[in-house]
DNA sequence: TCCAACATGTAATTTGTTACATGATTGA
DNA sequence: TCAATCATGTAACAAATTACATGTTGGA
């Protein structure tokens, strides 16, 4: 299991199942996602497996911290699937799936209003991870080419997330592009707005290359 | 449940369970994968909710096909999907997962390789996506602008995994470029193959603006 | 004769989500 | 006093994977 994974990797240092419930929301958010409640006997099951270790700690407010710590062969188990085989995502894009058929209702408007939902998403998604890589240049002189290996590898994925996310905006662009061309020659489904968005101008520094078949690069 | 209104998507026509499972290998595998552990009882929950209803059908090798038809019900929960919110997903991207954390282990040559390889199957998968199109493009003299509705959906939904893949492979070439700035100045963990890899040329048609920080525009 | 493709399923297990349950402390 | 944050968990359910089980037909 991966989860099982990625709190190792979280647990550089110790930290409690909450704590860790956080750095989920946060840090690890544009990877990976738990809720407290998978975290929870995940890192009982750990513990049991011999990779982590805990111990109580008196919280300034609230219950009891439990806060676990990596043994060795945590540390081992760690190290092995960071050199193992990068793991791949069965990709399960619901929205993509919606797309995909929304074909069979003929209803153009339908269409268009869910990809600017989308564009919508895929900007403050990607204005959030702007932000974020903002704020790392901002508090660290050596970014980004001589920060510690740490940081360093955390801004790698970041730019991952950056250049993805500029590429689904840009694809929402060019999608709705060809369904406003589309919408000009059949009259059918007809978005009655469609002429009158304010917010349509594509991206004119992420164009792959002449647009619709950007395939063709023989 | 996503997986019951891909299904239903996919019974535009009627289908076997069979059918279905090779249909996700091939039109729908670019947004959503599934088993036919899991397909075969999915849909026979599907048809006592009375969204599908079956029929046996003698088959030219093997056991007889059961094969499924979409209801009106099953239609209308369809169209109820499509016209409702964009499904998002909890991402879960293992690979990045194992990238942030690669920091750890202290070892530039290990992230290295994980690039490499990385880069390797996203150019595989951008190539089996392009060659898609190619192919639509061939057999249909519509393309695109002309398309009927159904394939024209389609179409948009491959773009996305076109545009994301571009952007994915674009990712690494960076990541390996910074990567290669940072082994040149601080010899530790240094990949004695990283100057000799004759595969390390950016793509300059698909470069979003100046390196490292595209995020800032403004 | 053996393997691949056709065809359908069940069982066991793992993974993930939602709902429930409890209780302390701090600030508005 | 009320809501938010801190803090830990269980239970029920839903979804997904892996392994098991069975049997036919056609081609190498």
């Amino acid at each position: 299991m991966s989860l099982e994974h990625v709190l190792l990797g979280l647990l550089e240092r110790p930290a409690s199942g909450y704590d860790l419930g956080r750095e989920f929301e946060e840090t690890a958010a544009h990877f990976w996602s738990a809720h407290l409640s998978q975290i929870y006997p995940t890192l009982g099951r750990m513990e049991e497996k011999g990779w982590l270790t805990s111990h109580a700690e008196p919280s300034d407010r609230g219950p009891d911290r439990k806060v676990y710590s990596r043994t060795s062969d945590g540390r081992r188990e760690l190290e092995r699937w960071l050199r193992g085989e990068p793991e791949g995502h069965a990709s399960r894009v619901a929205y993509l799936g919606q797309l995909f058929f929304l074909g069979q209702l003929d209803d153009l408007a339908e269409t268009r209003r869910m990809l600017v939902e989308l564009r919508e998403r895929f900007r403050e998604r990607l204005a959030a991870l702007e932000e974020i890589e903002r704020g790392w240049a901002a508090e660290d002189d050596r970014f980004p080419d001589a920060l510690p290996s740490g940081p360093f590898h955390h801004l790698l994925t970041l730019r991952a997330g950056l250049w993805v996310h500029r590429a689904r905006v840009a694809w929402c662009d060019e999608a709705l592009e060809l369904l406003d061309r589309r919408a000009d020659r059949g009259p059918r489904g007809r978005d009655p707005d469609a002429a009158t968005d304010p917010d349509d101008a594509p991206d004119p520094d992420f164009a792959p290359e002449t647009n619709p078949t950007p395939g063709e690069r023989s």
